[in-house]
DNA sequence: GCCGTTTTCGGCCCGACTGTTTTCAGTCG
């Protein structure tokens, strides 16, 4: 029974509680539990023996007897006593845009629909009409969401959500009236994949920019479109909304449109402690609710309940508004603090390698280390081919070129190419083969047979994440032990599809103590990915071995030594420390707007994407910022500085 | 069911939209 399992069992009852009209604040409770166990890290019988189950926030005594019940019957008492009261399919019905818990309950009792297909015929013969509580077009307005509920497809990755949202923007930032916009949601939090995409606007015409948006050559169609936010289909099941507020609201708007749900609520609570009411238009004294803050910044929001400010990336109250109050939320890596990329997967031929080469000098990188698949290798002679064309690219290149072996592993912890291969490679990287069962025992075991050959540096896929998707279930704690005791880094994979491991066992691991090698694996933008997995995974800069230079980073893994070659000069970029404190000279910003404008600026691109994930977007964002100094740019130029714990 | 910077009882995020039960309930994000 896995910590999704159980969860399962909780958000069953949750949406049965709320069909059978129980009290709703019991239902959200059974709701918030759920979250709570899909976003562990470990599994939950092991805080259930350690006792630490109960001091999480949200989840109580009543929990902990169920989940026990749960774990050792498969159900609990409330969740028998529900199922004989509704079938527990009818829960489909509340996946449909507008059905929520009274209309369900209503068919239910009336008709004894339990199936969105039973709901479907009875719209279709007119069962529906008369329903109390159901308006006269209810039927066609059900037919039409049940319509969009089937086209409805997957969640979209972050690299995509990122791309249409960056598309959208470029459409609407000409626009004269736009103060200032930015990409919100769960793309602005990084997560690995995205429901709906949205974007927030900054402007005093908002009629006018919501028709622009909802006139754009990519919507295929209109949901809707009011005074201040339009909702649309730009793909079969791709909804995408905009939210259009007055520039004086900005701050507030991007705090609350940024999210998550869950810690909106938490940081509102908190607000209404404090005799505060925190909503998307700002900042409001109770009770007579006059409003205090402007609110022009997201840090307003956070410094009225007397918070530091939490990134993006923080925000799914999972203990980061605790942290925030102590005073120990963990200074995150940043882009910026990296020099290396520690597996750009590029294979065998000499223009593959050069391509990785030339990208991380772009990205102003003082070494990348050159990957390949061990199975790329049928001989022994090949890798020495492959060592020596990389001698050749080292001589032409100014940045460190090194090398990375990709090896897998078996279930009895055997390496699928003879160790003496590894030989020659400047970090070594293991993965379980896809035959190695999904299990705890088995693969502790694996691993550390494997780890004993001695020549491994770090351990890669640990969530087996493909598309959105991890195939292998959270890690027990005794293999996070093995891992630790192994002296392994945890590769973190930023090729766009996989963003593995996810980042509850990034953050298990980190919590122990593990160091992240990032990894850019096969995407060109994959090191930025890998950044954002480490910060949800609440890395610091010194959980991060690409921030060290070549010295640092063998002085700190299984490898201890230096090796002689690996001397080197760092590579610095002023122009992104100036872009970085937002100190423009006219020379700077006149290049600024001719890259803007398409001409070619490696300098100043590598810079603004230290910034942003998207250069054009810093580089507009940092233009207003010069003209109008209330506006902040995108992202966390103000992230807390708290001591780093390294 | 859970929680506490006025509380171990009495609350529980907030605003917008929709339709109609002209003062509110249901739903959504």
């Amino acid at each position: 029974m896995t910590n999704d399992d159980i969860a399962e069992v909780f958000l069953e009852m949750s949406e049965l509680l709320r069909i059978d009209g129980g009290d709703p604040f019991r239902a959200r409770a059974f709701e918030r539990t759920a979250k709570k166990l899909q976003t562990l890290g470990r599994p939950v019988s092991e805080m259930l023996a350690a006792g630490s189950l109960e001091r999480l926030h949200d989840i109580g005594e009543g929990s902990v007897t169920r989940i026990k019940d749960i774990l050792r019957t498969g159900t609990c008492a409330e969740h028998k006593r529900l199922r004989q009261k509704l079938p527990p399919g009818i829960r489909a019905l509340l996946a449909i845009k507008g059905i929520g818990a009274r209309t369900a309950r209503t068919v239910f009792q009336h008709l004894g629909i339990a199936s969105v297909d039973q709901l479907e015929y009875a719209a279709r013969t007119g069962q529906l009409i008369g329903l109390p509580g159901l308006p006269e077009q209810a039927s066609a307005d059900i037919l039409r969401a049940i319509e969009i509920h089937k086209s409805q497809g997957h969640r979209v990755l972050l690299f995509d959500a990122l791309r249409i949202g960056g598309e959208v923007i470029d459409a609407l930032k000409s626009d004269p009236a736009v103060a200032a916009l930015t990409q919100t949601g769960s793309a602005r939090r990084r997560k690995a994949t995205c429901g709906d995409l949205d974007v927030l606007v900054a402007t005093t015409e908002r009629g006018r920019i919501v028709e622009t948006f909802a006139h754009l050559p990519m919507v295929e169609h209109v949901y809707i479109a009011g005074e201040g936010r339009a909702s649309v289909r730009m793909a079969p099941g791709l909804q995408f909304d905009v939210r259009v507020i007055p520039p004086e609201q900005y701050g507030a708007g991007m705090h609350y449109f940024t999210g998550s749900q869950g810690h909106n609520i938490a940081m509102r609570l908190r607000a209404n402690r404090r005799q505060l009411k925190i909503s998307d238009h700002g900042i409001f004294r109770l009770p007579e609710e006059k409003r205090i803050s402007p609110g022009p910044e997201e840090n307003d929001i956070f410094r009225a309940v007397g918070l530091p400010f939490i990134p993006p990336e923080l925000r799914e109250n999972l203990g980061e508004i605790e942290a925030a109050d102590a005073g120990t939320l963990p200074a995150l890596v940043e882009p910026t603090s990296l020099v290396g990329d520690l597996r750009a997967m590029a294979g065998k031929s000499r223009a593959a390698i050069e391509d990785v080469v030339a990208r991380a000098r772009r990205l102003r990188l003082s070494h990348v280390f050159v990957g390949v698949d061990a199975r790329d290798f049928a001989q022994r002679a090949e890798v020495v081919a492959f060592h020596d064309t990389l001698v050749q690219v080292q001589q032409h290149s100014p940045v460190q070129v090194k090398s990375t072996l990709l090896l897998t592993v078996d279930a009895a912890g055997a390496l699928n190419r003879p160790d003496d291969w590894t030989e020659g490679f400047d970090w070594v990287v293991a993965r379980f083969d896809q035959d190695v069962p999904d299990d705890d025992e088995v693969r502790t075991r694996a691993l550390t047979a494997a780890a004993d050959h001695g020549v491994i540096d770090a351990w890669a896929h640990l969530s087996d994440r493909h598309e959105g998707k991890s195939r292998a279930g959270t890690p027990s704690a005794q293999f996070f032990e093995a891992f630790l005791a192994a002296k392994l880094a945890v590769d973190v994979d930023g090729t766009y599809h996989r963003m593995d491991p996810d980042e509850g066992v990034v953050r298990s691991l980190v919590e122990r103590g593990a160091k992240l090698a990032l990894a850019s694996g096969k995407s060109d933008e994959g090191l930025r990915f890998a950044t954002y997995v480490a910060r949800r995974g609440w890395a610091t800069r010194a959980r991060v071995l690409n921030t060290l230079d070549l010295e640092g980073l063998y002085r700190v893994t299984r490898r201890g030594e230096v090796p002689a070659a690996a001397a080197h000069v760092p590579v610095r970029n002023d122009i992104a420390e100036q872009l970085k404190a937002g100190v423009l000279s006219p020379a700077l910003r006149d290049r600024i707007q001719k890259f803007m404008q398409g001409q070619p600026d490696h300098e100043v691109e590598a810079g603004l994407m230290q910034l942003s994930d998207n250069p054009l977007q810093a580089a507009f964002n940092l233009l207003m910022l010069t003209g109008s100094p209330q506006v902040l740019p995108e992202e966390s130029s103000d992230i807390v500085d708290v001591e780093d714990d390294g």
